[in-house]
DNA sequence: CACCCTAATGCAACTATTCGCAATAGCGAG
DNA sequence: CTCGCTATTGCGAATAGTTGCATTAGGGTG
């Protein structure tokens, strides 16, 4: 509970308002290992509050994207995942040939960052990327 | 027309059959500056055939998609953008504030590539990719 | 030129996500 | 504790994109 008291506080501080229906969503996307779509998350809410509805889960998503509290990622399938936002950023790295999905530190993203803001004085923000290609097993496999 | 017969073989050799639809949406994408939607490629055709249905097109995208002669990209908006892929692979970065389109160059991206190899062995597979940030001018803008 | 195999098309139904709007309900002020 | 402002909700309709299936039509073969 102390966890979700900062999240809560953090919304307030924003001047967003506390409803039942946020605090499901905000606790469906915490529960979850890893990632959770749209769907899943609906899906879980409904157990307790079936009156949700699915704009209301797009749309709570939605903000807590916008303060950085989970992120979106389009993943290659047909919805996208979110994942709560912790201290360890990180990427993702999708083999088109087995599907699995295995882990990148973002240091290579936050290097790629500064280059970009050098060369262009673009200040990239690049929360959670998913980079697509052919894992090694496979590679080794086609040998 | 040349370089279309170039293409139009490129498409023969793959083992796919030359349809006027597909004539058609290859001209749309090809004719276009720079990005378009599905939805514009949609009405483009439409002019000289009416018939034109929805998935002929995605379906066309993918195929052309899967054989490196378009480029997919998700640019924000609702829709995802189409290009033809030339020569000049580049990326591109989005100001969240002015929506503002500039260019990358490929060569951070290709090195990028490099390091996730020679990191985790995976051959990272980045055809074309949208950073979103704040472009230089905002930033001054905000002081 | 006619025939056949199968890739590609059009259609209709379906999924994921978004949007406008009227009704509801946080939460700060008195 | 009550009142009122307005953010948020649920609903229903709309949009982008996908999928299954019966029909059509490239294009290689004889």
């Amino acid at each position: 509970m102390s966890c979700q008291t900062h999240t809560v506080q953090t919304l307030k501080d924003a001047g967003h308002r506390l409803t039942p229906q946020r605090l499901l969503i905000l606790s469906a996307v915490r529960h979850s290992e890893g990632h959770i779509t749209a769907g899943e998350i609906l899906d879980a809410v409904k157990e307790s509050y079936p009156y949700i509805d699915t704009s209301t889960v797009y749309r709570t998503l939605d903000m807590l994207k916008q303060m950085r509290l989970v992120s979106e990622t389009h993943m290659g399938g047909d919805q996208h995942h979110y994942e709560w936002v912790d201290a360890e950023r990180h990427h993702h790295m999708i083999c088109h040939d087995c599907d699995r999905v295995a882990s990148m530190d973002d240091s290579f993203i936050e290097a790629l960052g500064k280059q970009i803001i050098n060369a262009y004085n673009f200040e990239a923000d690049i929360e959670h990327l998913a980079v697509f290609g052919i894992c090694g097993d496979c590679r080794n496999e086609r040998g």
